[in-house]
DNA sequence: TACCGT
DNA sequence: AACGGT
């Protein structure tokens, strides 16, 4: 593997096992076996290469809810496999991450707020028109709001001041949410399918 | 690796 | 004192 691509690898790894400031670029070098001035040669500061080892990351996302989207296995499904992913994806992170980000590299903060204007929040209103088109979601819900009130709940599945990881468990809020939100939304109809799904793995 | 500035 | 940066 390039250095370069080493070094982010490693960093992220560690950026989320242990977070941000808890990994110092010491640790980095030690555990990419390289020097320090091989990381300062390939990066501007620090803040840069959180930026880019996260950047990658998120390219990762994109094209996995491209894929899931472009499955179009009906809006149900689509739901359910979201919140399967983020479940997967998410608890491996340390929690005190996202607080760190926001705080002290917000041009990183940016593009995770960039990523959900642009990106996921137009994905979960498409999919929340399709299954009304599908007849497994009320038709009289707004797409659009509930769209927005969709985005922000997943992201306050990540806020440890409001479910503090010593009280919660990120997983277990994700699933009690998710459940909450579909069962406001589901036909009689989604119901029936919507349990169907769920019992099948 | 040693070192400096914060 | 510890860590980013040279």
């Amino acid at each position: 593997m390039e250095t370069r691509e080493k070094i982010l690898t490693i960093a992220m790894d560690q950026f989320a096992r242990l977070g941000v400031r808890y990994v110092t670029v010491d640790d980095i070098a030690r555990a990419a076996g390289v020097s320090k001035k091989t990381i300062y040669q390939e990066f501007k500061d620090k803040a840069q290469l959180v930026l880019e080892a996260f950047k990658n990351k998120m390219l990762e996302d994109q094209e996995f809810f491209m894929n899931l989207y472009d499955e179009n296995q009906g809006a149900i499904w689509h739901f359910v496999e979201v919140s399967k992913y983020i479940r997967s994806r998410f608890s491996n992170i340390n929690p005190v991450v996202f607080s760190e980000i926001q705080r002290y590299y917000p041009s990183c903060w940016k593009l995770f707020e960039d990523f959900r204007q642009n990106c996921a929040i137009k994905t979960i209103s498409d999919v929340l028109e399709k299954g009304k088109k599908e007849g497994y979601f009320r038709p009289e819900i707004d797409a659009n709001i509930l769209a927005l009130v969709r985005m922000d709940q997943i992201a306050s599945t990540f806020d440890s001041e409001k479910f503090p990881p010593s009280k919660f468990n990120v997983m277990e809020v994700q699933m009690a949410i998710m459940d909450h939100f579909i069962h406001g939304i589901l036909t009689d109809k989604g119901r029936e399918l919507f349990y169907k799904i769920n019992n099948q793995d």
